[in-house]
DNA sequence: TATGTATTGTTGCATTTGCAACACTTACAT
DNA sequence: ATGTAAGTGTTGCAAATGCAACAATACATA
């Protein structure tokens, strides 16, 4: 996954740092870091760690709606309700944020600086690999039926092991319900299913397709 | 919803059309434009008209990952599943499509242009709001039951009338189902309850929250 | 090692849901 | 105007699902 600043000198990142009055924050686990997001135009870039973006509805129930890894980017911009009560950023562990100001962006010396289009295509890569992942779930949580939701995540994550059709779980099954959106009970329940008609097999976190 | 080529002159515009070698096709509806996409590096923008953006899963069944509207963008760097034949996008109805190569955008003359700023600008702006609308729609898709989605895009509707508590519904019932991701009837028989309970209030295409 | 915590795994049951099948209305093209 | 397609509305029923409650592991860390 690139990095913001990937291919950008120490030196010019220096600089873009006084640009942006970037600011590196270190959070321990479980801190909700959305007072730090409340400059219309705040970027928070995720240097090291995770973290979850939440929105609680009106009955109180709270619904993922992303999960961010090592220099992911989030925003107002990016999530329209960011700086609404309901939305939260929560670190799920020890993370290092790097804030920086958008509107720096249209910055005159910034602009004409060797490393803006660097920078701008960096900022484009990594969008569309967040957009990407984004459709992914997507595609995944719009299926009707828990056995299809399994299915087309697994799929999803065979596709480049046409070969062996096997892969590693990234989370763990409580995760992956609530990445699916459905109770984790009744997943189990699915999963054994599958297993019993010779769809998968199952060892720890290693899933085979055998269809 | 701001055009891409937004605050950028009828020349400097045709400037970058010859550098972005930019092709400008109408296609009526019901065409499957993916042909157009092939190379690898090709954005498409809505001009004109509206486009569905379709996967084809294992069993043949149809997923909606994005409906497109005027000025939206679409490009195998976002739909990273759009190259692969399961793929389709399907104007909805006349519909034109301006075609240009992503891979210019790095282009030496560009980039010193004048107008280079502004685009990106635009650029970014355009993707942040498709991206907030793929935002909104995990919020809903992700609700277990029926009841919960429609509540919630209900909300969704009405945060900016937050006086009246009334919208109209932009799409059809049918549409509605298919972007909640839900059966059709399930959903009408779930409308009526919410009805009945005095919960909402339908009248055509107008809906009143009454809680 | 002990101890608390998170994760996995299971089951019964009431409820929700999708599906199929149908009638009726509206919109639209010829 | 007339036929065709699209959209709306309804219902019965079997199947899928969420929920609650529980037991058994695995895992971390004090």
């Amino acid at each position: 996954m690139k990095n913001l600043f990937a291919d950008i000198t120490d030196k010019n990142k220096e600089k873009l740092f006084k640009i942006f009055k970037a600011s590196t924050v270190k959070f321990t686990k479980g801190i909700n870091i959305i007072s730090y997001m409340d400059r219309t135009n705040t970027i928070g870039i995720v240097d090291e760690g995770s973290v979850d973006i939440l929105i609680t509805d009106y009955e109180g129930d709270i619904t993922l709606i992303d999960e961010l890894n090592q220099n992911d980017l989030f925003g107002s911009m990016i999530y329209s309700t960011v700086l609404n009560p309901e939305c939260s950023i929560i670190t799920k562990e020890n993370t290092s944020i790097t804030f920086i100001d958008y509107a720096e962006i249209t910055n005159a010396d910034f602009i004409k600086s060797e490393f803006y289009i660097t920078f701008v295509q960096n900022l484009l890569t990594i969008i569309f690999d967040q957009i990407s992942i984004k459709n992914k779930r997507i595609e995944v949580i719009s299926k009707k039926s828990i056995r299809d939701k399994l299915l087309t995540y697994f799929n999803q994550q065979t596709k480049e092991e046409a070969k062996t059709k096997s892969f590693e779980l990234t989370m763990s099954l409580s995760q992956l319900a609530s990445y699916l959106c459905i109770d984790r009970c009744a997943m189990m329940r699915e999963l054994r299913n599958l297993r019993d008609e010779g769809m998968i097999e199952k060892r720890g976190k290693k899933i085979q397709l055998l269809y």
